[in-house]
DNA sequence: TAATATCGTACTGACGCAGTGCTGTATCGC
DNA sequence: GCGATACAGCACTGCGTCAGTACGATATTA
């Protein structure tokens, strides 16, 4: 559950190469498949979906290319999850179009529903794409903390998890800026963080 | 994103029947898929792996059926999602299986994902079955607060999220606990919160 | 023994995602 | 102006996962 398409993942990507690099530079397309190792058809696509969301402008022509929109302290997680896979929400009719499911008033579930999806929301604005390209964030400028409050059924918990073993292909991926040219296909994060 | 399935769906609705019941109370999968107009083979599906999972007891044979293994208030949203849809993980190693990714050294982004990750789990922890058959839980028990501090980018943020207008099909199910014998074939919240 | 109801697994169709390809258009350098 | 570059847009094709179905085996009760 919960887990993101790799278009996102691959954007993540790409959009921490733009905020290692001086702010308004541009890049190419085929420059950032080249560093990432990625298809280069697939960095276009994506490219052509931040643009279109106002993450990237884009530059066109000769000497074209995208750059970054706004600084990266001011892009959130939630702006590129959003712009990739469409609006964060665990369920159809829980934020966003309210109106659109005619048993509001009656669902019983549904305040609950909109609490995690508030949860969800809130811990994917609260971390920029700024500290995305920091390895230790310690605990400065955003934080997001959790208060899970008394509760016995958090303790009370033992279920063995023993869940399918995963298929463990597609490990290892290479790493993100130490190795620009490994023998690996894809440097990314997915089946990797 | 973060849609959960059907099964999750269904699974939910039906947990809410044992919760409603009295404890101890034995339910057959025949009675529950007419209770909540969802089909019999579904249910005895997702019946089967609650029991699997130890969330359900499965009394087999004539006068058979399942029941809750547990108080609805020692069951958690994390506890059913992750019978129904394997552990709740953003991205494959982030939690679960350390050690399973060979970049995680050097991973720049682990770390932020694992705080998301946990953020979402602490979340579906703090919420019980319990709390899920009451409509309105105000503020009693359980809490679940975020602390999104302050960042720039919150306000920042202005995109117009044009996206897709959403087929607006299989909208409006039939409510709940209402209106047993509704036309609607099924009565569930996905497609519906 | 017969009836009931779960258990386990295997199968099939539908849908969304990953990835590819092509045509059109705007910009730059000559 | 002309060609090269690089984005814009759309349409298409495999493939994996999910939703739903089917069937035989097993355990319990009457
Ligand atoms: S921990 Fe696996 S790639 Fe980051
Ligand atoms: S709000 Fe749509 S079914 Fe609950």
């Amino acid at each position: 559950m919960f887990r993101m398409t790799k278009q996102t993942d691959y954007g993540i990507v790409l959009l921490t190469r733009f905020a290692s690099a001086p702010m308004g530079q541009v890049h190419t397309a085929r420059d950032l498949s080249e560093e990432t190792l990625l298809p280069l058809p697939m960095v276009s696509k994506i490219l052509k979906v931040l643009g279109r969301y106002g993450l990237l402008v884009s530059h066109r022509g000769v000497k074209g290319g995208y750059s970054l929109a706004r600084r990266p302290e001011q892009i959130t997680m939630i702006d590129i999850v959003g712009a990739l896979e469409g609006p964060v929400a665990i369920t159809e009719c829980s934020l966003e179009r309210p109106g659109a499911c005619t048993q509001e008033p009656l669902c019983p579930v549904r305040t609950h529903w909109q609490r995690i999806n508030q949860v969800v929301r809130d811990a994917l604005a609260g971390l920029t794409l700024a500290e995305m390209t920091q390895p230790l964030p310690a605990s400065h400028g955003t934080r997001v903390m959790l208060e899970t409050v008394e509760l016995s059924s958090a303790a009370a918990r033992g279920n063995g998890h023993g869940h399918t073993p995963a298929p463990s292909s597609e490990l290892a991926p290479a790493a993100l800026a130490t190795l620009p040219a490994s023998p690996s296909p894809v440097a990314l994060l997915n089946g990797g963080c």
